[in-house]
DNA sequence: GTTTCTTGATTGACGAGTCAATAAAAACCC
DNA sequence: GGGTTTTTATTGACTCGTCAATCAAGAAAC
């Protein structure tokens, strides 16, 4: 039975498990066997790959910020000038792959584990630096000095409105959450002095 | 030993463990011996008198929903003017109080279960309703039609800065937080056609 | 025959919820 | 008022289930 070579391809279902794992419970408390079970191997294996539950959950973690990351740097490089650079950073996060019910359970229960977890907080600490640098960048020769300051805000915005979203507060979708954070970015360049 | 009249006393001490022992775990992963045991009592206890661990945790959310609605009131009425009401709304969030690591950790942990409780949703639901309206009560002398539109945004702003403060992220504080607020207020009232 | 892969079985711990039993106050009865 | 019963408060001990992690052993490739 056993081919070689399985190692990556059993993270890699693993993680793909724990993320749809983590979308049905909605919370972390999703045990080892589950995962496993759905990732068509037993939970014995799952230890032996990962060595502990916390660390498959930060491989699953981590595979969602190198989408994230791909898809937005992928957008960043075929958009049309600082405007479009900015628009193209705010739709990276509400595009279907990075929106879809599991992979948001997956984000809100990171933001809780950040809070205790120091490995995630690091994570957490590296989307969040990448996300505010790469707006600088684009809103520098739109806003001059106002860059910082405007892109703290959209941050911010990004990460309430994704929530909003998630939770379908007031009836917001990634739709109408995007359509607002363009009108930030409006009236913010709009009253650059 | 027994004191009658025990029960109101009990369920206030153990909503109080509640909180603080989410603060001290950063997780929902809090045993109910560990929040009676901080409580003063037995976890037989903690049982008889809320039933099980779901509904301790929800009338902890609902305490914390509830102070921050009093203070909140209370503000409001203290307030000046449409503008000095938007702030009283906007500052309420991150008074001290609001603002505590325990009150902090409960709220994270409170969107995820939003995710997959009834009741917590409906709770949550509860307390947007209440800040999308006085938001755009105190924001239609400002803004005419576009108070609603404003609201939206700005209720989404004040959990993203929430949560940003919470994780310290970009070393965002409380104070930044609601300086970023008042900015965005600014600029959508200046943005009025 | 050694390395890679795989699992069933097991262990050990922990935790939610229950229950029977104890104790004190209150209410009732004469 | 003294005695009895009922109500409220309280806990230690226990049950039952779950789950992370380990391990020894089997099977296939090399």
């Amino acid at each position: 039975m056993p081919k070689l070579g399985m190692e990556p391809i059993r993270r890699a279902a693993l993680v793909k498990a724990t993320i749809a794992e983590i979308g049905v419970t909605g919370s972390l408390d999703v045990t080892v066997s589950q995962i496993a079970k759905r990732a068509g191997m037993s939970s014995a294996l799952a230890h032996h790959y990962f060595g502990g539950k916390d660390q498959i959950f930060l491989a699953a973690m981590r595979h969602i910020l190198t989408v994230y990351g791909a898809e937005a740097r992928g957008a960043l490089v075929m958009a049309d000038g600082p405007r479009g650079r900015v628009e193209a950073i705010i739709r990276a996060g509400f595009t279907t792959t990075n929106f879809r019910r599991d992979v948001v359970a997956a984000w809100l229960n990171f933001y809780v584990l950040a809070q205790s977890s120091g490995a995630a907080r690091r994570l957490l600490t590296i989307y969040q630096r990448r996300l505010q640098s790469n707006l600088i960048h684009a809103l520098r020769p739109l806003a001059g000095d106002r860059a910082a300051d405007i892109a703290t805000r959209l941050a911010a915005l990004i990460d309430g409105m994704y929530l909003h979203a998630a939770l379908r507060m007031d009836g917001i979708d990634n739709g109408t959450a995007t359509d607002h954070l363009l009108t930030l970015l409006d009236i913010e360049l709009k009253a650059a002095t």
